[in-house]
DNA sequence: CAATAATTCAAACGTATGTTTGAATTATTA
DNA sequence: TAATAATTCAAACATACGTTTGAATTATTG
């Protein structure tokens, strides 16, 4: 991959992820990236196509990680628990570094993927990654649920989401809101370990925790 | 108010929480309402203001119907219980005859509002609404609360808000994904009452629930 | 080294946007 | 009713966007 089509995706998904995608102009990007305008629909063929590229970077990364780690628990991919299934995601958002920033960009995009309803993206995941979606979530909701409480669980997954999307995404504005009400910052990893016992309570609402 | 600057406001409410602001054009939103396109700068002076408008009357009914349960509560505001902070909170969202639909709608434009970042409709509800988000909040994190575990609280109504923002917002296409997977849907009274509980864990995380 | 392919570049294309204009129309007032 | 104000309207404005073009430049190949 040459170092123009690099300079771009790295710009574009910075850029993307503070925007938007509709509100980020090419012209933002390649200007950013140093590079002329027409490389983009040179290298990518499109905006569209330079968004799914960006997407692509992160998820192959992302299941990449998270089915390695599922391989190395088991041969049968089927007996991994829920909660080693929760423990490898959050590594595979995370990176083997556990780079919350890396975590906080993808958050990011995937908060502006959903917002500004791009049906493009939606089929391009689709097509590439429904397999590794549908088997980790298979993985997430643990084999022991019967099928009645396999709705409520994806839903509570969703809450999820939505907790670990807002407040990593928006991180930058609650934390200055926080900060000017109670004069107090936390930093990302606090924020991290706050969450995760949180994120444990919401998917087994009366679990041994308590 | 003439019924020119009711239909804009109408049609600019549902187009803007379905589309976004920046991709919702003012000739979409008059075409749909049936008026002109100069009259937007004409009622409301500029897109800008439009948008502040529509903000505006969700926000003036839900501070109203909050601040109104509050009173009836107790004389003094500040005896207010963080259980009776929520419910009025709740209520008020839902308006007095709980309209999930229209909470829904809420959150809808609150997502894009804090997603697509802009600058004047922050100014604009610091402005006015300050005074009454502050005091919510003081009532959300309630009194007993020591000042060492108030930010804690605050991001996890972050959390909360993030679970509710993109549950509601997204219901239809998470909806969708649902129906594709498990072949069962659920209603927005159902995911309330799975959503109740799971966000009272979500701020009191080893409450008297367990 | 010559020839061919790959890449970069400035400029232009067509389209869509928010806003403004000034005349036409409607409603209000005296 | 006549005069004045408020509102609507079609048209145009300036600007920004994604994309395309064809020549110029650089890299690769035989």
């Amino acid at each position: 991959m040459s170092t123009t089509s690099l300079r771009i995706l790295d710009q574009a998904e910075r850029l993307f992820a503070e925007q938007g995608f509709n509100d980020t102009s090419l012209r933002a990007i390649t200007s950013a990236a140093e590079v002329n305008i027409a490389s983009v629909n040179y290298h990518f063929g499109s905006k569209k196509n330079l968004i799914q590229a960006v997407f692509n970077r992160y998820l192959e990364d992302f299941y990449s990680g998270y089915n390695e780690q599922i391989s190395a628990l088991a041969v049968d991919s089927q007996a991994v628990t829920q909660r080693q299934a929760i423990e490898a995601a959050i590594i595979a958002m995370l990176g083997r570094d556990l780079n919350v920033a890396r975590a906080r960009r993808f958050m990011m995009l995937l908060r502006h993927a959903y917002a500004q309803q791009q049906g493009h993206l939606r089929r391009f995941i689709q097509d590439h990654y429904n397999d590794d979606y549908r088997r980790m979530i298979q993985h997430l909701a643990g084999k022991k649920l019967q099928d009645g409480a396999k709705l409520k669980f994806y839903w509570r997954l969703q809450f999820l989401m939505g907790a670990a999307m807002f407040s990593l995404a928006e991180f930058d504005t609650l934390d200055a809101i926080a900060d000017a009400q109670y004069h107090e910052r936390i930093s990302t990893h606090e924020l991290l370990d706050l969450f995760i016992p949180t994120a444990l309570a919401i998917l087994n609402p009366q679990s041994e925790e308590c």
